[in-house]
DNA sequence: GAGCAAAGTTGATCTACATCAGATAAAATA
DNA sequence: TATTTTATCTGATGTAGATCAACTTTGCTC
């Protein structure tokens, strides 16, 4: 259940369809609708557009008017307290939409920061909904897109609230692994686009026992740690972790 | 920015109509609807049912089929994990909205529980969707409602993250506080509707220490506890807390 | 490819909070 | 009202993870 919550992130019909051109269509967006509507949606998607690393595709305090779909690339959202303190909210990689926090104000209330270049094609809110209201998929899509965000979400209160640092980091490198696997990528063998401290701020812990809890990992036999590169090597120690043992 | 993170879970705006009969209207659906979209809505929602304190108004694993709206009363949602983790995601007054994170999946995720005793109002969420359709402003209100609702998320998230118990709990307080105040009720002096346990779950801490942090800031003079009943003396030490001690 | 800045590792120590335990008070129920 | 149950408080102690510090590695930049 933990897992479930955790790392569904994308369901795979999202991405059954092979990406032939620049549209979202076949990433993010719904599936079912007829040639005509496909048309619309392609006339109000903009073409893609790149982010090279470590830029900002928004920052909070920014007038809100697009979301953004991930077409190639990683992301980072984050929240910066008054004080300056860095709380990401997720990381998001391709065929994801980010920006639906902005909705609630017509701000930006994240800064979302690109980890890799990338690349996304923007969604103009306002055409976008006002085409969800001639397009009932379309409509519903939405809704359950940004359900999936307050369900993921809830995934990381229970993680941030009940569970100790090697659990933490357990179930955010089975997410991690299951989301490359979606995508067609290696699900034991990934490369992390983030630092430490940025694992660490999603996870509420502090780069060292990141480090640290990524060594013993390692040390048991579960991973393989290479800098960056991860290797995970029994997924099942991982796994049950997460299940504090509930098997035995 | 915390505590605008925090505490703002529901514009003044949304209560300004005085609530004179069953409807939701004045609660937490949208202004500006015409006489006849009004007419609409009101076949659409049920008449409002009561709920007792401590009785579920849904439970993990239901078939979704509505929204609910909370017209008087209080509720906790939390989330239970594989192994008995209890984690509080949120607690829901008065013209909240509950369940959108059952939108994904067709499927509740939480347990929304009555911590008194309550009375809601069923928003079947088909009929709600295709009106929606037909009336922007509705649709436009659910994705705010939403997209509110991830924002909230995220300072939690913040919260847990980042912030130490003492933190935790000013934030919470006041929180708490603006939105008594925002219905009318008095924001220095209120009833907990929760167990110290509750609010440790939502917290991130154990009950103890939610206890003990209690005390600590009674014995400061921030607040005064008796039993459930909170007395805030002195709300910009506690805002003082929250924001590290910036203004010095 | 030398020099430098940023990222990562690892050890030693500290501390905020958890845990354990016992006492008290409130609330539910008979 | 008496009795059980549940919630709360407070003290003593333990510990996971933070903090501080030194070192190593990686990856830029000129």
């Amino acid at each position: 259940m933990i897992q479930n919550i955790q790392i569904r992130e994308l369901t795979p019909r999202h991405l059954r369809q092979t990406c032939t051109n620049c549209s979202l269509r076949e990433l993010c967006l719904p599936i079912g609708l007829t040639p005509d509507e496909m048309q619309e949606l392609d006339t109000i998607i903009s073409q893609a557009r790149p982010i090279k690393r470590g830029e900002a595709l928004y920052r909070a305090g920014e007038p809100f008017k697009s979301l953004f779909a991930i077409r190639v690339g990683f992301f980072k959202a984050s929240v910066i307290s008054e004080d300056g303190r860095e709380q990401v909210t997720g990381f998001h990689m391709s065929g994801e939409l980010m920006g639906m926090d902005a909705i609630s104000s017509d701000f930006h209330t994240c800064d979302a920061i690109a980890l890799e270049d990338s690349e996304v094609c923007e969604l103009p809110f306002g055409e976008i909904e006002e085409l969800a209201g001639d397009v009932p998929i379309l409509q519903r899509h939405l809704y359950k897109v940004m359900s999936r965000e307050i369900v993921r979400d809830h995934g990381v209160m229970l993680l941030l609230g009940n569970m100790k640092a090697e659990e933490r980091l357990a179930a955010f490198l089975l997410n991690l692994s299951q989301r490359f696997a979606i995508r067609g990528y290696s699900s034991s063998s990934f490369h992390l686009r983030m630092t430490r401290e940025e694992i660490g701020s999603y996870l509420g812990l502090k780069l060292e026992t990141v480090s640290r809890t990524l060594s013993k990992f390692q040390d048991q036999g579960f991973i393989k740690v290479q800098n960056r590169l991860i290797e995970i090597i029994d997924g099942d120690s991982l796994k049950k972790l997460l299940n504090n043992c509930q098997g035995e």
